[in-house]
DNA sequence: CTTGACCTTGACGCTACGTCAACGTCTCTA
DNA sequence: TAGAGACGTTGACGTAGCGTCAAGGTCAAG
């Protein structure tokens, strides 16, 4: 038996073949004057039990260690673990699954999509609607969404559930609207006193103290800012500060 | 912020970061003065939603394809096939873990495990009782198991059937014995024709007619032989051609 | 000035083979 | 007897998503 006869008669290609003996899991059979590997019926045996094991899903660094115990002592060992991992994996993909099906269900699927349903709901709301300041912002708001512990997350939840209010969606969207529209204006443009006084005037004295709370998120924010933008969002937090 | 920064915010390894800007999945920030990445806001947001993707299983490729496309349209077809491939797997794993239960099931778990149920159950009446010629035996029975189709695989078992009923195992066992005896012996040795007779005796006429069917399967049976073994063979075959 | 923590690029490792490449062997046919 | 075509041989790269050195540069602190 050549090694393509071989490979046909238990199932698998003759690369495989020359792989297990690579790998040791099939001995090499004797040569023909040719060169040729001449094979035998033992070998089709082994082979038909490798692919046996192999099918089942041991690994083939497993299914050495199975053949040379030889005892189903062994054996039985590795397909409970082996049992016990693919009871995880189908844990985990139901739980995938069932994230995928609530992702589904959802009318919009944009860019942020894959946030916890809460978060999505708030983003929704809150809509991308073009406005590049909100991009940024949402995009902040799902980051948090993904990286903020537990609590952290419910916290900040609940701190944002008023700006989806039916009535202050309209407010938020206009505060987008001109930051955007200011995004480069010079420093000292006299629109940005007017914004920045609005804007604290909505923002809750909590969100306002978490936000500050970090200097260097406070940094990482204002870099992402147009300098007429950092200018307004310096005299919020002033504002803020002298309210609180 | 650092590269080390970035990851730990998002809970990814550096690796994964220098990854990712290789596939081209995050862009390449600016750098400091001594060559370190410098990160903003906008990268970590960036790497959130792409670990968001991926986290749902999608591949590193798809996820670029999806926020290339940008827009939501393409998004849902991807998590759709997603979806479809995640069940396809969650069946796939169902039914090992099916086989896996009924081969935990079995009492005893030996070398030539992992065979259909009814194989299983001939080769455990069969018993590898540590004779040379059964296991070569009954290893091939299993690889019978393995390769044949389902209608070679039913005729097959049904004509093994009759040898694992009480009474008749014994003689399959004396037989594999009287085999093992004289596998060194001479090609005269004067107990070959009695084995050659009682083995003829003990085996039907179809499944005699389906093993000297074919030429090279023949030939590959003899080449495990020893030579006083395939002696007996021939006998057996030109006993059972005599009787036909 | 040194230490130690961090950064840089480059390259190999992992799984289970698929897929060339470049070349030898064998069988069949003109 | 030569050539074609089917098969075999070894060697090496590719796959997915990073982990893990290696060999070296940068930076803040003591």
């Amino acid at each position: 038996m050549l090694i393509g006869e071989l490979a046909a008669l238990v199932g698998v290609s003759t690369r495989t073949v020359r792989h297990y003996h690579h790998l040791g899991l099939l001995p090499e059979p004797e040569r023909t004057s040719g060169g040729y590997r001449a094979y035998r019926m033992r070998d089709a045996v082994l082979l038909a039990r490798v692919r046996r094991l192999a099918e089942l899903g041991l690994s083939l660094d497993e299914i050495r260690d199975v053949l040379a115990d030889d005892q189903g002592k062994d054996l039985r060992e590795v397909l409970r673990e082996l049992d016990d991992d693919l009871a995880r994996q189908q844990e985990a993909i139901g739980t995938r699954r069932a994230r995928l099906a609530a992702l589904l269900e959802e009318p919009e699927l944009g860019a942020d999509s894959a946030v916890s349903p809460e978060m999505g709901e708030v983003l929704r709301d809150l809509a991308p609607d073009g406005s590049a300041f909100a991009q940024l912002d949402q995009g902040m708001l799902a980051l948090l969404d993904t990286v903020a512990d537990p609590e952290d997350r419910e916290w900040a939840l609940r701190a944002l559930r008023p700006f989806t209010e039916p009535g202050v969606v309209e407010r938020v969207h206009e505060m987008y609207a001109r930051l955007d529209e200011i995004a480069g204006a010079d420093p000292g443009d006299s629109r940005l006193p007017a914004l920045a006084a609005d804007l604290a005037a909505h923002i809750p004295a909590e969100l306002a103290g978490a936000m500050s709370g970090s200097e260097e998120w406070m940094d990482l924010v204002f870099a992402e800012l147009t300098p007429a933008q950092a200018v307004v969002f310096r005299q919020v937090v002033a504002l803020l500060k002298k309210e609180g």
